[in-house]
DNA sequence: TAGTTTTTGCAACTGGGTTGCAACACCTAT
DNA sequence: ATAGGTGTTGCAACCCAGTTGCAAAAACTA
């Protein structure tokens, strides 16, 4: 039998490890983002510190999962849901920290707007976080 | 003789030390954001490293200077230049992170954009990171 | 100038993250 | 199904940013 993480991985050209599909499933369960420490615990002590940095390193360079920017200097991770490929992301949404749940949504629908730079400014990408209230709170 | 970073400090009920009053110097002639590492470079050796953290945690506390979320997961600092108070800032403007000189500026007239949340999403507060080519490069 | 308060420097520690390497698991071809 | 080669894991050791406690030193106050 073959599960649809073992599918991803595949797809990837990655062989398929106990710690690749537990921590693949994480994040498709979960609609939330995932810090390397909220894989720690949800995994409970079945993996190394060690293959989870790696794990999640390789997820990134995969195209897999994409790193979120966040206010107080963690690194947080979500799976990405557009067409991307190894070394090419398409992961310019709008990021939402709920103040409450403290859950970091990927809002993949909403589009950037646009901003009017003082002269000589060139822009090339823009990251937005907002905060506040989310949708389960 | 009574210099503009001594007013800054007595305004702000601090003591005017001399690491305080370099590295405010340091803000106040540098139009870019400063790194901890940057600031430690450019004063050589002069003062311990805690006493730099100490320093710009004061800083920030006391409404002087802000920090800025990076993507590379590490910490920025710049004056402050609307009217900040202790424990609370006014720094929601844009910022800009130049891909070529690497320098992060502070866009205060640039006002953030609104967007347009899904359903049951409260925002409060938004932070724009824009990166490309700026004015100087 | 002396006494009090605040700040500094040092040393020791923490926690996130990385690296080298040998043991092990996974994939492929027979 | 099995053996061999390749990729992955776990461990130990390490690095670096940032924090903490405390005694010495500097800054303020009277
Ligand atoms: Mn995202
Ligand atoms: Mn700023
Ligand atoms: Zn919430
Ligand atoms: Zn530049």
């Amino acid at each position: 039998m073959t599960t649809t993480t073992d599918n991803i991985l595949k797809r990837n050209q990655l062989s398929v490890t106990d710690s690749r599909k537990k921590i693949l499933e994480l994040f498709t369960a979960n609609d939330g983002a995932l810090a390397h420490s909220d894989i720690e615990k949800k995994t409970g002590e079945k993996f190394d510190r060690v293959t989870i940095y790696r794990t999640l390193q390789t997820f990134v360079e995969k195209g897999i999962i994409h790193t979120i920017p966040t206010v107080d200097n963690s690194v947080l991770y979500a799976l990405c849901k557009m067409d991307c490929t190894e070394g090419h992301h398409h992961d310019n949404h709008v990021h939402f920290v709920c103040d409450n749940c403290n859950v970091t949504y990927c809002l993949d629908d909403v589009v950037t707007p646009k901003v009017n730079l003082p002269d000589g400014f060139k822009p090339k990408v823009m990251d937005v976080v907002v905060s506040g209230i989310c949708k389960n709170c």
